[in-house]
DNA sequence: AATGAATGAGAGTTCATTCAT
DNA sequence: AATGAATGAACTCTCATTCAT
C-alpha cells in the first residue's frame, strides 16, 4: 500500500487529476509523470476510477484528520469553529491540488462522485456537530445546522479556490482573519445591527 | 442567434453538460436530445468548446441580470446583500443545471475554464462593490472586500449545491433566511459576542 | 444493412475470423482489409461481438436456406438426406471460411458461443426431422434422432474440415459419394452384415 | 517432467484452456488455479504456446493409447471399429475438457494448430488402417479410407461435443449403440436398401 | 440550412513475458 | 526451484470533427 512505486503513482495522479480533471487526465501521462510503465499502474490499481477513489479517500481522510485533530473539544464552539477555519485553510494551502479536485469532482451522479460526496458529507458533519452544540448552549444564533455547516464550508472553500487561481503564490492562511470574522460576527457592524429588522430572528423550535 | 434549432441545442447542451460534465457529455447525445442531426450543431457552433462557451456566457449573463436587476442601489448595502442572497438562490433554484455546471467547470487552466472564471469574477465584483460601499459607510465591519465577496458567493453556492444533490425536491429559497442571518449577523449570538476577543478587529487601513 | 461499406466490412470480417479466430482477429486488420477506417466498423456494428454475431446469423441463415431449399419434401427421407449431404458440402466448399468459423467458434460458454450453438441446433433440427420421418416409415433403422442428426452433421463437417486444411484446392463435392454411402449404407458390406450380431437392433420404442 | 507443481499447472491449464479457449485463458488465472506463482509456470514451460503444446501432446498421446490399446488386432475390422467408437466415447467422457480443446483449437494456421492437427491426423490414421484392412477383406464396402476415417471421427466427436454442451450430466457411453449402428450399418434399413440405387457402388480401384 | 456516414487520433485496459531476488 | 512486481505492445472502443450531399 505504500511501496515507492505506489507512492509515486499516487503523487502523479493527484497532480494530474488536479491539473486536468478526472476525465482529461490520462493514464499515459500519469504513468510517465510517475516514471513507471502504464501497466504498473494497473498492477497496483484496478482502474482509473479506483485510482481516483483511493486518492479521494486518502485525501478526505487526511483533511478530516488534519483539521479535526486540531479542534479541542473542551474549548467553546466559537473557538472550535475558528480552529476549523484556520486549519482547513492550512490544509488547502498545503494540498492545493487536492483542494481543486475536491471542489470540482464531487458533483454529479457517477458512482465515483457519489462516493466522493459521502466522504465530504462526513467531514461537514463534524462542523455541523459543533454548530449544534453552540446553538444548544445559546452561544450561537439559531440556524439550521446543516445549512450552516455547508455555508461555512463553502465560504472557506470558495475563497480559497478563488485565490488559488487568481493569486497562486499567496499564503491561504492570510484569509483566516477575514473569514473568521465574517463567519462568526457577520458582515454588519455592531452599531447598525440592533436597528435592523431585515433578518428575522428564527424561532428556536422550528427545525 | 435564437432560431428554434439553436434554442433546442442550447437546452439540450445545458441538460447534458450538467448531467455528465463537459468531458463526458457527447455531441451525439446533445444532438439526439435536441432532435437535430449532429452536423446541425456544427452548423451553428464551431466546436464543442464554443457551444459550451456560448452557454456559459448566456448563463452568467442571465445570472448577472437576474440577480443584480433586483438590487435597488438606493437601499442600504445590507438590504442589497440580502437581495443578492435571495435572488441568487432563486436563480440557482430555477437553473439548477447551470448552477452545477458553474461550480464544477470553472476551475482549471483550459481556455474555456479561464473564460468561465472571468465571467464569474465579473459577477462577484458586483457583490464586492456593495461590500466596499458598506465598509465605507461603516455599516459593515471592515473586511477585505474580495475575500468577503467570494466568501458570500461560496456560502450561498455551496449550500445550494449540497441541497441540489441531497434534497433535489427542496425549494432552495427556503435556505434564504438562514444564509442571510449567517452572512449578515454571523453565527455568534449578541449575548456572547462582546465578551469574546477571539476575532480581532481588523485595522481599517490594512488592505 | 447492405451499404457498400457494410458489405466490405462483412467480407473482411469473415475472412479474418476464419483466418485467425474470433480472439486473434483484430478490428484494425478487419478495417484495413475492408478499406475503411476503424471507426466506420463501429459506426455500423456496436462491437466486435456484435459484428461476429451478425456474421454468424447471416451465415447460419444462409446455410439453412442454401441446404434446405434444395430438399424436396415429397421425396423419400433417404433422398432428402442424400441432398443434405451434397448441398452441405457444396455450401462448405463455397463458404470455406464460414465453415471453419462454424466448427471452431461454437463451443464454449460465452454468450456469443451459446447463441452460435442455438443457430446451429436449429439447422441440425431440420436433419433430425427427416430422420424421424424415415424412422417412422421404417425406411430408416431405429436410432435416437438427435444423436443421429449430430452424427451426420459431424461426419460431413469433419470430413470437409479435414480436407479444407489438408487439400485446400480439392472440390469438397468429391466427398459426397463416399459420405453418402457411409451415412446411408454404413461401412459394413451386405455379405457380412447379416452374420454379425455386434450391433444390437435397438428396440423401436425405447426413446 | 511430472513434479507436483508441473502436474498442478498441467491440470489447471487443461481446465482453463477448455473453459475459455487458448486465447482467453490467461497465465495469471492458470497460475492462481494451480496455486503457484506466475513465474513458476515460466520456470517449467517456455511460453503459453509451449504449455499448450505440451498439454496437447500429452492429451493426444493419451487418446491414442487409451483407445488403441483396447483394439484387438486379431478381431475383425468391424469389431475393431466398434471398439474404437466405444473407447473414444469413454475417453471423451472422462476427459471432456480435452475433448472440447481438441475440437476447437485444432483448426487454423498457427504453428500450434498445425502441430495439433498433426497429432490428430496420427490418431485418425489408425482408424484409416482398420478401414483399409476391412476394405481389403471385402468386409467393408469400398470407400476412400481417408474420408471414411474422418467421417467416423467427426461422427463420434460431434455427437459427443453436442451432448457435452446440451446435456452435461449425461454419460457419453450411452451414445455408443446408436453411433455404432449408424457407422457400421448406416441409416437405411435392410428392407429398402436393396431397392435403392441412389448410392452408386464405388468402383473398387478409383482411389 | 441541415444532414449523418465516415474518420482516425487517442483513450482505458489486458496480459504474456521478463528478471532481480 | 520459485517468486511476483514490473513492463509495454497491442487490443477494443469512443467521439469531436469533417464533408459530400
Amino acid at each position: 500500500m505504500a511501496s515507492a512505486k505506489t507512492q509515486s503513482i499516487f503523487k502523479a495522479a493527484i497532480d494530474l487529476f488536479s491539473e486536468r480533471g478526472f476525465e482529461k487526465a490520462t493514464m499515459d501521462e500519469i504513468a510517465s509523470r510517475a516514471h513507471v510503465a502504464k501497466g504498473t499502474i494497473y498492477y497496483h490499481f484496478k482502474s482509473k476510477e479506483e485510482l481516483f477513489s483511493f486518492l479521494v479517500q486518502e485525501g478526505t481522510k487526511l483533511l478530516h484528520e488534519s483539521v479535526l485533530s486540531k479542534v479541542n473539544p473542551r474549548k467553546t464552539p466559537t473557538e472550535q469553529i475558528e480552529t476549523i477555519i484556520r486549519e482547513q485553510l492550512r490544509f488547502f494551502d498545503h494540498y492545493r491540488d487536492f483542494c481543486v479536485i475536491l471542489l470540482r469532482e464531487a458533483w454529479g451522479d457517477d458512482v465515483r462522485q457519489r462516493e466522493f460526496r459521502r466522504m465530504l458529507v462526513h467531514y461537514v458533519h463534524a462542523i455541523e456537530q459543533i454548530m449544534r452544540a453552540g446553538i444548544e448552549s445559546e452561544e450561537f444564533l439559531y440556524t439550521k445546522a446543516e445549512t450552516g455547516a455547508w455555508s461555512i464550508f463553502g465560504s472557506i472553500s470558495m475563497a480559497a479556490l478563488h485565490h488559488i487561481f487568481s493569486e497562486p503564490d499567496m499564503d491561504l492562511l492570510l484569509l483566516a482573519p477575514d473569514l473568521t470574522r465574517m463567519i462568526l460576527k457577520g458582515m454588519v457592524s455592531q452599531i447598525t445591527k440592533d436597528a435592523e429588522s431585515l433578518v428575522d430572528e428564527a424561532p428556536r423550535k422550528a427545525q
